[in-house]
DNA sequence: GCATAATATGAATTATAATTCATATTATGC
DNA sequence: GCATAATATGAATTATAATTCATATTATGC
């Protein structure tokens, strides 16, 4: 028996249910962000945010380009777009007591 | 501020994110169980499968139908089949190197 | 209404993940 | 090749969630 990282849905799920990954995750949604930026913008520390990114990174939703000693993050929307639209429906179907917003 | 209850996305990701919740959504694709049966099946103490399936039940994911002193719990389709379609789908495309199994 | 089976609950403990901190790495312009 | 800016890394700490344990609740048959 292994750790977590060979149950793929655990880790799926996990990575998606931290509040600063998801923080990331919908900076990201608007456009593309060099890590010191996702850092200032969302006010977390740039190593907490470089340790999230690569997570991200991980789970294949977040992938970054490189520019000199820049690093471009971007979302790999395939999967994200269609998930926050199932969850989202999800939550408004069956969550209104949860709900505060 | 409040905690995490006020933000469903994040309330709906850790949930799945545990093992053991996991566990008991995957049985229940099956079939309806009684509680004592899932933990059975599982092999999980009752007691923990009871605040699991509390947590699943608060998310909208498993419902429970009360016959006698015992209790029915049974999925909510409606949400969990697109969604592991989505996440299934998502892993065999972005997540290969993670995989074991 | 008492004994039993099934399940729920809350507090205490334990396990795990998030965050911070100090520092390493990497690419650039000069 | 040195100083700088940007980012990554690993270990230590801190915060949070999972699990256990003891017990409460609930419905049933008698």
């Amino acid at each position: 028996m292994q750790k977590s990282l060979n149950k793929p849905h655990k880790l799926f799920f996990e990575t998606l249910g931290n509040e600063a990954r998801w923080d990331i995750v919908h900076l990201l949604l608007r456009k593309h962000y060099r890590a010191t930026d996702i850092a200032r913008e969302l006010g977390y520390e740039q190593s907490l945010v470089s340790h999230h990114l690569k997570r991200l990174q991980t789970c294949g939703f977040v992938r970054v380009e490189a520019q000199g000693n820049e690093r471009v993050y971007y979302l790999n929307e395939k999967t994200i777009r269609p998930l926050l639209k199932l969850v989202d429906k999800h939550i408004n179907e069956f969550c209104k007591k949860i709900c505060t917003t």
